[in-house]
DNA sequence: GTACAGTCTGAAACGCGTTTCAGAGCAAGT
DNA sequence: ACTTGCTCTGAAACGCGTTTCAGACTGTAC
């Protein structure tokens, strides 16, 4: 395979002048230029991405953290990052964590050796303080509330949304309400369970449900609610995909929808709206979008941001 | 930042010794191995990976080729191959095409200037022609048919996926059986519709529907279905997604499943379960594994190979 | 006592594109 | 005539870890 110098040697002139031309700048004669355009082609020359990202110190590419790959919730983060990457020809590494702590370590060890020019954090169970401690290799950016000023934050105030949410349901009538939430000690869910408390007057710790995180803990939640005595009127959930299986499986129990019971989703993924769900749209695409943006300013000087965004509600049937 | 350099003129060894040290080749005396790891302890080296990777021509990267990052069929294929890279210790560097074929090259070119020692396509809309073209520049696995000998592919026989669920509809009784299929004019839509007309006596071209990928189209599809005059008694979706779509509506139109339409999926996966819809299960988290792998070993030397997979009945409730 | 094998060490080259710096040539400005 | 400022060119250094090769040394074998 052919490299720089052997263009170089084959086109008579200096490893510079071919580095220029590569690099289009102006101050090459048209006879040279053509030259080096006529070497690269007939030695079939291709540019060492790896040896430009040494010499540059530029990677191209960001890693991104999140727990599940092919869990439906990161679905539009991803696409606006992956849209936000194109535009700029950067690439994605995506990091897989399971929640697993060592695992979101790993990630930002790519870092700490360069591999990446910065990261983002789409969920992270680590403490900011100890994500503060890579900062220093580069910048990072999180989708997740309360992270520090050296840290970017582009994410949906949670207690805000929840608040909003709850005033939907309010506003239609609905008194006695119960909430169904992913991991229960997470700050997401912390918040939420705050708005909950702070705003609904009949709230009941029994009508508190964690740990419901996909499709399947919906329909397994429909069972468990269905046998339970005193039943809330109305759910607010933190996910569309839990709504979903909730929905699902309460249709085909004939059970009627929302004379029996209400439902209001959280994400406004289009599947979601195919269903007739109710929901409060929170705009994950725009965030990716916006997480990438801010990276790759960062990368280049700018200072962080936090940027707190607010959902909206979005009319189904299911309310 | 120290660098290999500082590290040895610190513990005033040689490079050469400070890298046997970071390789832990056992040529190093006792003392220097320990001056060298007090060194890097002291000037908190870290190894720069780009270099490394320069060096030695290995990126520890993949790239995997798909055309929606959020689409749900790619999820367990992409989980399958996260696991593998992980063992590896390897990174998946995502590309999302949207059935572009100009991002499918530029996927490729990753190949070309060595960003990457390999490529794992689940989808492609290229000619294998084409794609052999980009072979010299390192190992390419595809999770579809046809390949030719120098590209890997471990795949379902789509063909014999659809004679084994359409025999499963005959052998539960359903002489009338309709089909749903993503892209009409890709290969496995193409072999699908192939494995109908052999099969089915009571085939027909209005039977036939295709254009369908997302669980949005399901829904629309339910309604496209009723609307019909003369309608199949069953319906074989080539996705549990669709499949879920059409019965999330139909059920909420309290159609009678299956008395009124049987329905089977072909996946398999948890969700499509979840729902009780009754599917192929095809084991598409173990073909992301194995195509991992096998780009991995065709990597150092393998030849390449072919793994035809086929699918099982999953029962549900929808037939 | 001589070979041979294994252990340990480091200089130099290698992978390859970019950047800095010095210098030559030439035209415009005063 | 002299300065100033472009335009063009290339040698050398840089980013940084790995690998090759040659050489020194020690110990065991015959």
């Amino acid at each position: 395979m052919a490299n720089i110098r052997d263009i170089a040697k084959y086109a008579d002139v200096s490893v510079t002048t071919v580095s220029r031309v590569l690099n289009e700048h102006p101050y090459v004669s048209k006879e040279k230029r053509e030259r080096v355009r006529q070497a690269m082609a007939e030695l079939g020359y291709l540019r060492n991405q790896q040896a430009l990202t040494l010499s540059t110190g530029r990677t191209q590419r960001f890693v991104v953290v999140l727990p599940y790959l092919d869990h439906p919730y990161y679905g539009l983060f991803v696409n606006g990052l992956a849209k936000a990457a194109l535009q700029r020809d950067y690439r994605l590494v995506m990091w897989q964590t399971e929640y697993q702590l060592d695992q979101e370590r790993q990630a930002l060890d790519l870092l700490k050796h360069r591999e990446v020019d910065g990261a983002i954090l789409l969920s992270h169970t680590m403490s900011f303080d100890e994500m503060e401690m890579y900062r220093q290799f580069g910048p990072i950016a999180v989708a997740t509330v309360g992270a520090p000023e050296t840290i970017s934050s582009v994410h949906v105030d949670h207690y805000a949304a929840f608040v909003a949410g709850l005033n939907v349901l309010a506003q239609a009538g609905y008194i006695e309400i119960g909430i169904v939430l992913s991991r229960q000690d997470s700050p997401s869910s912390i918040a939420r369970q705050q708005a909950y408390f702070d705003e609904v007057e009949l709230a009941r710790e029994r009508w508190v449900w964690t740990g419901y995180l996909t499709s399947e803990d919906g329909i397994r939640l429909a069972d468990e609610f269905l046998r339970q005595q005193e039943r809330p009127r109305a759910l607010f959930f933190s996910s569309d995909y839990v709504a979903l299986g909730f929905l699902g499986e309460l249709r085909r129990r004939c059970v009627r929808i929302p004379d029996e019971v209400a439902i209001l989703g959280f994400d406004g993924h289009p599947i979601g709206q195919a269903f007739g769900l109710s929901t409060m749209y929170s705009p994950n695409e725009d965030i990716g979008r916006t997480l990438f943006d801010v990276t790759f300013e960062e990368m280049n000087g700018a200072t962080s941001i936090t940027n707190s965004l607010t959902v909206t509600y979005l009319p189904g049937t299911t309310l």
